[in-house]
RNA sequence: CGGGGUAUAGCGCAGCCUGGUAGCGCAUCUGGUUUGGGACCAGAGGGUCGCAAGUUCGAAUCUUGCUGCCCCGACCA
């Protein structure tokens, strides 16, 4: 993409009502804009990085063997009176009334429309276990929106369902999700901790909060430092065999959040010198809750011995758009955002130091063509803004690598390459350049 | 939902107390000079001063009401 003919508004100075890093960043870099209080418009490079995070996403899904589907914004209000969350849920709930005066609601989650379907199709046991997800935006009136998108009041939220005939087959299910939402953080750069949580208004009996430590987090977490340097599940998990052991490995240390938090029982079990009191996202969270859903809304299916049995049920959100606010309070300097490269909106940005000049256009064109031809994402910095401003406005959005071409390297056939988490620069010819950025770019 | 702020050009702000021609920095546009870490000179454009009512010869400024947004708390992916 040459920045030319891109969209990207960088700001200079920072709005006054951010007050996080996450956010400032993410207004300054041209990411998102507010529309209204918790309402963002996803700019060009938010949106970039907003799709890469489903991408990766539905890719561990996939390898779980959760199946996408997409459910509606919107829905009636009788499937909520049906399971008696439509006057329990509270102010939080969006309540619409369309034109022939029917109670209709912008969904905060999805568990009465994805009963509904299932009951409307599953009927047998061996059509178990199914595990159904969509990726949708989803609407929660907070009385006060903040941080960003990291609590905003409409915001992207991964919601999978899964369906078991008894409950040791769900706490199966639930295992997968369990290990797939480890492997997907990770893929993100980030290092979520499973925690004991409260069920909440979703209801249930096990229960876990995936939580990034941050500086700027919401809640106080307790837990062990042994999580820091657990290794995530591998490429080669196997889903269809047992996962009790790496769910045991990831929950035989202490972890809990502050709502929860048993001070006695942590430093009973975790040594002093192990033991970490500190802030944390809520990145996503995982539920059993039974028949919970399925009894009050007859979900059943037949058994074996030609019975019926109402199914067992769980479900598992992660926050998507409250994912780049987290990835961004994790991997940030004083200049800017610094990109995991699985979730940067592009991988390299490339500097012309000079457009219009004889020595630095025809390099640029060519390193531009062949690292795009190759797969590599590139944002070309065509523009005549002054030098300084060019590499403020870089380290600003964060690419992992930037690209300088410019006539005092050039004369020599070099251009600098900087890795922007490190900050390390080389001077590389330009098929040493590619050759460099193809190594390490390389997932 | 309780408490506290705030609203003036795209962004950041001054002006308000003490009513009288709407300003500054950045950004934008034009011309020129620059060119390796947020350049310089000259010129230009851009504002129903959040909305409504009131007081007054006259309101950004005083009064009342409303709304948006932000912060602290209680609540949540």
């Amino acid at each position: 993409m040459r920045l030319s003919r891109y969209f990207l508004p960088i700001l200079k100075e920072t709005p006054k009502e951010a007050e996080i890093v996450s956010h400032r960043l993410m207004l300054r870099a041209g990411m998102i804009r507010q529309q209204s209080a918790g309402i963002y418009s996803w700019l060009p490079l938010g949106h970039r990085v907003l799709r890469k995070i489903e991408r990766i996403v539905e890719e561990e899904q996939a390898r779980a063997g959760a199946i996408q589907m997409l459910m509606p914004t919107l829905q009636s209000a009788d499937l909520w009176r049906e399971s008696g969350r439509y006057d329990a849920y509270g102010k939080e709930m969006l309540r619409i009334t369309d034109r022939h005066e029917r109670d209709m609601l912008y969904g905060p989650t999805n568990e009465e429309m994805i009963t509904d379907i299932f009951r409307s199709y599953v009927r047998s046991y061996k059509d178990l276990p199914l595990n159904l997800y969509h990726i949708q935006w989803k609407f929660r009136d907070e009385v006060r929106p903040r941080f960003g998108v990291m609590r905003g009041r409409e915001f992207l939220m991964k919601d999978a369902y899964s369906f078991d005939l008894t409950q040791d087959q769900a706490v199966e299910s639930y295992n997968r999700m369990f290990v797939s939402y480890l492997r997907t953080y990770k893929r993100m750069g980030l290092t979520a901790i499973p925690m004991k949580a409260e069920t909440g208004p979703i209801g249930g009996d096990l229960s876990h909060e995936f939580i990034v430590l941050a500086e700027t987090g919401e809640s106080e977490v307790y837990c062990h430092r042994d999580f820091l340097d657990k290794a995530t599940p591998g490429i080669d998990t196997d889903f269809d065999g047992d996962l009790t052991p790496i769910v045991r490995d990831w929950t035989s240390l202490y972890a809990a959040t502050e709502d929860v938090v048993d001070k006695a029982e942590f430093e009973a079990s975790v040594p002093e010198d192990k033991r970490i009191v500190a802030r944390g996202i809520e990145v996503g969270q995982t539920f059993y809750f039974g028949t919970k859903y399925s009894e009050p809304m007859g979900a059943k299916v037949a058994t074996a011995e030609g019975t019926e049995e109402p199914v067992h049920m769980g479900s598992y959100g992660i926050g998507v758009s409250r994912l780049l606010g987290a990835i961004i309070e994790a991997s940030h300097d004083d200049a800017g955002i610094i990109w995991p490269i699985e979730v940067a909106p592009f991988h390299v940005g490339l500097i012309n130091m000079r457009p219009g000049d004889d020595l630095t256009d025809p390099v640029c064109e060519d390193l531009y063509a062949r690292l795009e031809a190759s797969g590599i994402e590139v944002l070309y910095d065509d523009t005549s803004k002054s030098a300084g401003a060019k590499f403020a406005s870089m380290d600003l959005i964060g690419l992992p690598f930037q690209v300088v071409a410019g006539p005092r390297g050039l004369k020599d056939g070099l251009l600098e390459v900087k890795d922007r988490k490190t900050g390390e620069k080389e001077m590389l010819t330009v098929d040493a350049t590619i050759a460099r950025l193809q190594a390490a770019l390389t997932l």
